[in-house]
DNA sequence: TTGTATGCGTTATCAG
DNA sequence: CTGATAACGCATACAA
């Protein structure tokens, strides 16, 4: 690998003079700079980011912190953030924490220390002293799921309550009475949001049970396994709402291998709006997450923390809303 | 934060004396290795990964570059590698190249310079002058696609051919004898190889016919819609075997909703083993390719290349084998 | 056992 | 317009 001295000595100039061609910064004139090119091409030279990191310059670079990465969720937000930060050049790294601390922090020792310009968490555990460490670092960084949690971190947006609300309410147009939840685990707020809009619409309905709510894991195989629970210990349900997608799957597997009829017997509607819910069948109704704009706004949030002159189209960090996608699963005739 | 000058100053001490103490190295007395440690947690000093690697050190940081995230085959692959590299204290970088070329010269560019200490390539569209490069480069590479192309890249070998041959005796011998194929991108060695078992396993048993092979894209909409086509042009198809589970999960789909019977009228089985396959209903079967164990031999690899010393379980880089898992959709009663 | 000095590849500040 | 040179944070021969 050439330097950007090896660069330099082919051109007869100084590093310097070769540096600002790199960055388009300061005045050179057109020869030198013509020859210049010509030698990092010749010697097919390119800068390294680690040292210009080190150096005090951007990387171009931001990370996506994301806790599973067999949920494809995650995978689709993914793809949204990686999609727009390539809009605007800059490459974006993953790092899949597991669910867990340890993982998390590894990621974040080494992230922390200008290996790139910036972090968007999708869901952490981090206390406040971490993040006020990150913060406190000069690290810009944006999160996913701390909605309205504090204004001390950009965050985007996105009305889970009302999500809930959403899908309880398409549950009691079509008939169900005895509405069954599936939740997240109760100590992420996305999760507890989705839960109280659950509770409180269903409450209004007059028909709130608290019975009729299990607390999940987000995972598919808990969604089976709940379902099987829920099937043995009440009677009469007429409707599950599950916290998210990857469990509504899981249900519906159950529900189906039981013999239960979909959505004759028991309708179903899960949350979050991954591609999955199309692939079995019934296809399962759904409400979805503006996953696309959720990546756009949280990679616009943190370019706009980067620095501030990128011009970016109208940030408009207004709270992201949710959508019913009625699918056979709620579809009664 | 805090460098390594400041943990120094501190202590009282030079920096290659808390250089000394952060890599166990050289001699130093207990009573200023203590003294230094508490400095070190004092100002929650860690040290920069990305000044340690310009210095010439290890990061402890291996890069994982992947086609396609959304493809549930490569996050299951990303979880091995990941926990195998977990274990040996090295974290994880994921890239998602999505299929594109230029994005992974752009990861490439980042990752060469010191960024990480190798790359571990979940298929690739590199041509060997890039492959040269990186190599000339000296950073260690595993590819987990380029099966027995080349002795010059290392590269985890798995049966793909056998795993074909597998797949199609076990449909011969559920009874089908007009079997469809429908293959990946022609262009990728893997997907080639498995096209190439089925057709031999089919014409030695005398039932091939070029008529009944597609190619596909590894998407579950292309599964879907090559069904789709297949059913239209040919009578009396019997049995599908998709090159990949995503497909197989798409012709279930096709299938059931043309009121096709699986696997009464025509048996379907996939190829790689994720998960996916038992969440639909009925389960699909599959030739699951040993994804733990093609992760950990990736990152093994890997290291050795990174460093000898590291005491690996022996290492035993023979030719991973695939393995029938039967299920409802080749089951016939 | 510990300290000094130098280099890693870039950027940035000042002089030319 | 261009060239030295000092950082950036750390590792490491070489001295002490």
């Amino acid at each position: 690998m050439s330097t950007i001295r090896d660069v330099a000595k082919l051109a007869g100039v100084s590093v310097a003079t070769v540096s600002r061609v790199i960055n388009q910064k300061g005045y050179i004139s057109k020869d030198t700079e013509k020859k210049i090119k010509a030698c990092m091409a010749k010697l097919q030279y390119s800068p390294s980011s680690v040292a210009r990191g080190l150096a005090g310059k951007k990387t171009d670079t931001i990370a996506l912190l994301i806790p599973d990465i067999t949920n494809p969720f995650f995978p689709e937000i993914a793809r949204a953030v990686e999609d727009t930060a390539s809009s605007y050049g800059i490459t974006t790294l993953l790092g899949n924490c597991d669910e867990n601390g340890v993982k998390e922090l590894r990621y974040l020792d080494i992230l922390k220390k200008r290996y790139v310009d910036g972090i968007i968490f999708a869901e952490h555990g981090l206390t406040w002293n971490e993040i006020h460490g990150i913060l406190g670092s000069g690290m810009p960084i944006v999160s996913l799921d701390r909605a309205a949690l504090s204004e001390e971190v950009s965050s985007v947006r996105v009305n889970h309550y009302q999500g809930a609300v959403l899908a309880v309410e398409h549950l009691l147009s079509i008939g169900c009475r005895r509405i069954a939840h599936i939740s997240g685990p109760n100590h992420l707020i996305t999760s507890a949001n989705r839960n109280r809009g659950y509770t409180d619409t269903l409450r209004n309905a007059g028909c709130f049970d608290p019975d009729l709510v299990y607390e999940g894991d987000f995972s598919m195989e808990c969604g089976m396994r709940v379902t099987e629970q829920l099937l043995k210990e009440n009677e009469g349900v007429d409707g599950i709402f599950t916290s998210n997608d990857l469990m509504a799957v899981g249900a519906l597997k159950t529900l189906i291998r039981s013999g239960v009829k979909v959505p004759e017997d028991v309708a179903l509607i899960g949350f979050d709006g991954i591609s999955m819910t199309q692939m079995v069948e019934p296809e399962i109704s759904t409400i979805a997450q503006p996953i696309y704009e959720i990546g756009k706004q949280a990679v616009f949030q943190l370019i706009h923390q980067i620095e501030d002159r990128h011009e970016l189209p109208e940030m408009t960090p207004r709270v992201l809303e949710t959508k019913l996608i009625q699918r056979a699963t709620t579809t009664r005739f």
